[in-house]
DNA sequence: CGCCCTAGGTTATGCGCTTAGATTCTGCGG
DNA sequence: CCGCAGAATCTAAGCGCATAACCTAGGGCG
C-alpha cells in the first residue's frame, strides 16, 4: 500500500510551504486563489487526503462524536437468516437501541460531524470506553451502558449527554422522554376500557426509565383502587428469564387479565411463551409493551405498547451536544419528547 | 471542561517517564509489575484517556474502519412520527444499508475495531469521503456511493471494500451475492408456479448489482418463451420516479399480470400507488421485490422478494479488511453468499 | 520620497503519543 | 570487590497538521 501523501508533499509538488498548503484547505480567504488552485491541482494529483489524527492532534479536536450503547445482541443465533430465524430476526433488529442510533446518525450527518460506534456487552468494562472516548469530542451514552464513575470521569473532559438518565451525574447533559406519563395512559386504558382488575408486571427497576415506567404504572392502579402486582424479572435481551418469569406466572396461577411489560422485547417474548403454552394473547391473556419497535408491529395482532419518539431522541442528544461544543453551556436537560400510547391489538381492542 | 490529562501528567504523577507509562499501557511485558500498577494508579487519578489522535499519528494506523453508505434518506419526512408517518415508518428504516451496516457493527465489535460512520447524499461529493477516509485503516463503501476514481484513490492508499461492486475497480476488495441467481429463481417461480406471461419490470441498471438482477430476470423469461419488458424508471429513495412508472403503466395499459421491481423499496412504492388506484394486488396485479428488508414483511399480504443475507454482507466485508490489514493480501471476492428466494402474498401464492 | 498598511507567504513550534537506541540498575559469577 | 549481561527505564526523534509570529513586496498617502 503506498505511503500516504502529507501537506510535505503537497507543498513541494506546488512549490509553496505547508503552511499555505494548510490554510488553502482551511482558510482559503488567506490565500491568493490562483494558490489556491495550484495547490488543490497538486493535492489531486498525489490523492492527497488530510489525516484526521494529525489535525485532531493540532487542532485539540478531532470533529467526529461517539455513541456508546449498551449491546443488548452482541453475538446472534447463528440461524440468523436460516428459515425459522428469518422470521424471527426483526426480534434482533431494529431494536430500541438501533432506532436512536438512526436518528443520532441522521443529525450527525446533516452536521458534518463524523460519527464512531463504540459499545460493550456488560456495564463497567472500561477499555472500551476509553477506546471511544479517546477519539471524540463528546459522548452520547445509553443510560446503564457505562456506570456512573465512568460517565463522570468523561463528563469532566468533554460533553456528555445521557439518554434517559438520571440528571444526577454531574456534568452530563441528558435527555429524557416522560416515560412516567406513557406508561400512566397505557395503564389507565387498561383500566378504564377493558376494566381490567388483575394485573401482572414484567419488568425491571434497573434505570431512571424503568422505574418511571413502574411508577406510572403503579399510580394508576392506585387511583383506580386496583391491586398493584409485583415486579416480575424481566430484562430486554435476556429471554430466558422473560420466559421463566412468564411460565412461573402460568404455574403459580391465577392467570392475571392482562401482562404489562415494560419493554417491547420482553412483551414479545412473554406472548411467544403463552402461545407456546396454549394460551390466546389477547383472548386468555392480554400483553402490552412499551417502546414502540418494529418487532411488534409484525405481531398479529399488533402490539398495544406506548410510542418512544426514538429517531428524535437520537438527534435531540446531538444537538445538545453540538450546542455544548461551541458555546459551552451548563448541562441540559432536553424537555417536549413524549412518550404516545399506542393501541394495538394484544390489549384485547380489535 | 477541564484539560485532559496527557502522558505528561501521569508520567509526573507516578514518577516515571513517559515511554515508561506508554509502555505500561501497550507493552505490559517490557516494565515491572509494581511499576505498572503505580501507572496505573496515577492514570486512574487523572482520569487519563489516551488521545487516540495523538496514537494514531505515532502509530501510523488509527484502528478505526469507516463505512462509507450512500444516503437514501438523509431528512425523512418530518411527520415521521405522526400518526400517519408511523405507519409508514418503517419504509425509512430499516433499509438494506442499514441492515449491511449493522453485520458491519457487530463484526466490529466482536474483533475490537472502531466502526466510524459517513456517507453522502450523492455520489461524486468528495469532502465527505476524505472526512471518513483521513480517519480510517480500511473502508467499506456501497456500490455506487463513491466514484470509481474515488473509490481507486483510497484502494491506492488503505485496504478498500466495495459492497456488490464489480470487481474492476483496482485494488479494491469486493462482497458479492448472486444477485442474479436469486432473481432467477424469484422469476421462474412466476413463469412456472403462477403462469404469467405479461410482465412489467420496474428497476434501474445503475450498479452491478441491478444489472445482475435485470440479467437474471432476462435470461429466466427468455428461456421460458416469454416476452421480455423494459425496464421502467425506479430508484430506491425516490420514491416519485417509481410512482410515475406505475401512473405511466395504468395510463397506458395493458395491465400486466405481474409487477417485477428489483428492490422492495420500489416494490412497496408500487403496490401503494396500485392500490391507491383502486386495484388490488395481488389480485389484479402481482408485484415482487427484491432484497428482504422488513418492510416488505409489514406488508399484507407479505411482499414475495429475494432475501439477501444483509447483515452477513456486512460482517463478511470486515473480515476481509481485517485480513487485509494484518496479511496483506490480493484483493479478494468474498464467494458463498446466497439471495434466498422468499415467496410471500403478494405474487398470489397464498 | 519616505512611511505605514495590507495581502500573501514563510518559519518554527507544539499537539500527545510511540519507539528506536542510549543509559542506568540489578543480581550474579569470578 | 569488580565486571557484565539482562532487565528496567529514560532520552529524543518524529508522526502530519494547525497556527502564532514573523517576513516581504507593493500601494496609497501626506
Amino acid at each position: 500500500m503506498a505511503r500516504r501523501a502529507t501537506v510535505y508533499d503537497v507543498a513541494q509538488r506546488a512549490g509553496v510551504s505547508i503552511a499555505t498548503v494548510s490554510f488553502a484547505f482551511t482558510r482559503p480567504e488567506k490565500v491568493k486563489p490562483e494558490t489556491i488552485r495550484t495547490v488543490m491541482v497538486a493535492a489531486d494529483e498525489l490523492g492527497y487526503v488530510p489525516s484526521a489524527n494529525a489535525r485532531g492532534l493540532a487542532r485539540g479536536r478531532t470533529g467526529a462524536i461517539g455513541l456508546y450503547a449498551y449491546d443488548y445482541v452482541l453475538d446472534p443465533p447463528a440461524d440468523e437468516h436460516a428459515a425459522e430465524g428469518y422470521e424471527r430476526s426483526a426480534r434482533l433488529f431494529p431494536l430500541y437501541a438501533d432506532e436512536v442510533q438512526r436518528g443520532v446518525q441522521l443529525e450527525c450527518r446533516s452536521r458534518g460531524l463524523a460519527l464512531m460506534i463504540g459499545g460493550n456487552r456488560t456495564p463497567a468494562h472500561l477499555p472500551h470506553v476509553i477506546e471511544v472516548a479517546g477519539r471524540v469530542d463528546a459522548l452520547i451514552a445509553f443510560a446503564g451502558a457505562l456506570s456512573v464513575p465512568h460517565l463522570e470521569q468523561a463528563a469532566a473532559r468533554m460533553p456528555v449527554v445521557e439518554l434517559g438518565g438520571e440528571v444526577r451525574v454531574a456534568g452530563a447533559h441528558t435527555v429524557l422522554v416522560d416515560n412516567r406519563q406513557g406508561m400512566a395512559d397505557l395503564t389507565a386504558h387498561l383500566v378504564r376500557v377493558h376494566r381490567y382488575e388483575r394485573f401482572a408486571y414484567l419488568g425491571e427497576l434497573g434505570t431512571p426509565e424503568f422505574r418511571a415506567r413502574r411508577e406510572g404504572f403503579e399510580s394508576t392502579l392506585e387511583e383506580a383502587g386496583v391491586p398493584v402486582p409485583p415486579v416480575l424479572p424481566a430484562h430486554p435481551g435476556d429471554d430466558a428469564t422473560t420466559s421463566a418469569s412468564v411460565a412461573a406466572l402460568l404455574r403459580e396461577g391465577p392467570l392475571p387479565q392482562v401482562l404489562v411489560c415494560d419493554t417491547d422485547q420482553a412483551a414479545v417474548v412473554a406472548i411467544d411463551a403463552l402461545r407456546r403454552a396454549g394460551l390466546s394473547v389477547p383472548g386468555d391473556v392480554a400483553v402490552t409493551g412499551f417502546d414502540g419497535i418494529i418487532a411488534g408491529r409484525l405481531l398479529q395482532p399488533i402490539l398495544t405498547t406506548v410510542r418512544q419518539p426514538m429517531a428524535a431522541i437520537g438527534r435531540a442528544a446531538v444537538r445538545l451536544l453540538a450546542d455544548a461544543l461551541d458555546g459551552a453551556e451548563q448541562p441540559t436537560t432536553n424537555e417536549d419528547l413524549v412518550a404516545t400510547f399506542s393501541a394495538g391489538g394484544t390489549c384485547g381492542c380489535d
